[in-house]
DNA sequence: ATCGTTTATCGTAGATACACGATAAAGATA
DNA sequence: TATCTTTATCGTGTATCTACGATAAACGAT
């Protein structure tokens, strides 16, 4: 079931908070980070969540009909990009309204640049 | 020991050839590159070897000395980065040439991107 | 209250990751 | 040849990952 008014708060992340945060801490985040796109379904979650519309961000289960793996695997990796902050979701009704952390993508690859280049 | 002129090839990654990709190989490459990146100890000597001046290439055993970790633990993690395609070494006498793939990080965010974002 | 839908968790099993010390392999040096 | 240095690999133990089916939990609808 699709809900079109998704009660998802706009979770967001700001990529420039980085310039407050210390190496060590940088490295870590981005090891966490790099856990969860480490998987070739979880990539996929992201991108479809990534590509879902702002007005209709409930598609919960509809992850499951894509992906070639049982709904308990798809649970278990929606809670990995959960854990390692790349998405978020709140209930709404039997679902669960999932979305992907707003700038998260930016912050990522800010803080390759910055844990790696500089 | 360190050596000074590093017989390291320059072997190079073009982040364009990614327009030839298709979207599975790209989401395969990612997870395999973001499990590179998935662990602390990596991302320090990836940082390491990146801020490594190109004609003192030849670091193999300082990584030892830098990192809270035995020497057996680190040869393990530079295999890891080795097999996932972020590094690479060329044997230098006793000792390893290792170098950061060129353009690999330039590579990498262009596959977060097209395989995300696209 | 009961049923259907949706999602999370449990239990299990096999694979992979991670750390360490010990050892082997390769080349330089005496 | 013997020895030192440097790096890779082996063996071990522990922890985490991955997949599945089964089950539980939460909610809406009947």
């Amino acid at each position: 079931m699709k809900t079109d008014n998704c009660t998802c708060n706009p979770l967001s992340i700001d990529a420039r908070i980085l310039e407050k945060t210390d190496p060590e801490t940088c490295k870590k985040r981005l090891a966490e980070l790099s856990k969860g796109l480490a998987h070739p379904a979880r990539v996929e979650i992201l991108r479809i969540l990534a590509h879902n519309p702002p007005e209709k961000r409930c598609i919960c289960g509809d992850i499951v009909g894509v992906l070639p793996l049982a709904q308990s695997s798809v649970s278990r990796h929606i809670k990995v990009l959960k854990e390692t902050g790349w998405i978020h979701g709140e209930i709404d009704g039997p679902c669960v309204c999932y979305c992907i952390v707003d700038g998260i993508i930016e912050y990522y690859m800010e803080l390759v640049k910055r844990s790696i280049q500089e």
